[in-house]
DNA sequence: CATATTCCTTACGTTAAGGTCAAGTAAAAA
DNA sequence: TTTTTACTTGACCTTAACGTAAGGAATATG
């Protein structure tokens, strides 16, 4: 079973658990979002409650549509690093709001390339129509 | 002047004219979606009306969302290739409404995600303000 | 202990739509 | 004619977020 810490999860465990990859996980790791994991004597990754957490948080924000970049950036201002990951501070609500400016923004491209589209279609069938 | 043809164009200035680069002419004819066009003695480009008014519309296409691959698909099964160009089928006015499907739904994605990302905000909001 | 499963690192592959040289010709202008 | 542009092909580069081996070591199971 288990030495020292009680809870902790290998690699495959944890993606299957999250429904991602193995991958992924190291990829997080290699691109500095998730930070080194502690290790078995043999190299093996051992993740703990926290490092779950975070990762968790990670895949989160990606749901919301948040690039691993922008996390990077995130991760730049206030220590999702340093234990303190729990600490959310005002510039993560800044960069939500952002985000949602820029959802606002796509839905109303969307809408109206949906307009043009709609229009071409018009167009189009006027075409078919009087031939 | 000109030779045999009154209207014909080398690449970069049909470049300038349409706002894009040479590069995506020649890869449009790469991708087979332009066709070869004629050629001076030397091996240089010449496109007339008729080239013209293809890659415009490829342009409007593209504009309107759908992808190169899709245009490609559209030209497999109505011959954008040969001459036929502006006998627009059925085909095309399937693949517009696809793509207003396509565009609904990704507005309905869009909308969700953010009310999910205003609910988070809330969330966050109420544990920074508790403090 | 032997085998099966999981894990490790390294590193190239993938997709879209071109961008960016580089080396070499052709055409247009002076 | 010389110089300056413009054009040619070929081939490697770019971004995001992993996928997919390859080859080898470690852990778990019978």
């Amino acid at each position: 079973m288990n030495s020292k810490n009680t809870k902790s999860v290998q690699i495959g465990e944890l993606a299957k658990r999250l429904g991602i990859t193995t991958r992924t996980i190291r990829y997080y790791e290699e691109i500095g979002l998730m930070g080194p994991p502690e290790r078995l004597g043999g190299g093996t990754r051992t993740f703990n409650k926290e490092d779950i957490l975070r990762l968790k948080f990670i895949l989160k924000l990606k749901e919301l549509g948040i690039s691993l970049k922008e996390m990077q950036e995130l991760a730049e201002h206030f220590d999702i690093h340093q234990q303190e990951f729990d600490t959310i501070t005002p510039k993560l609500i800044e960069i939500l709001d952002m985000h949602i400016s820029k959802v606002d923004e796509k839905i109303a491209n969307l809408s109206s390339l949906r307009n043009e589209i709609v229009e071409y279609r018009v167009r189009i069938m006027d075409i078919l129509n009087s031939k």
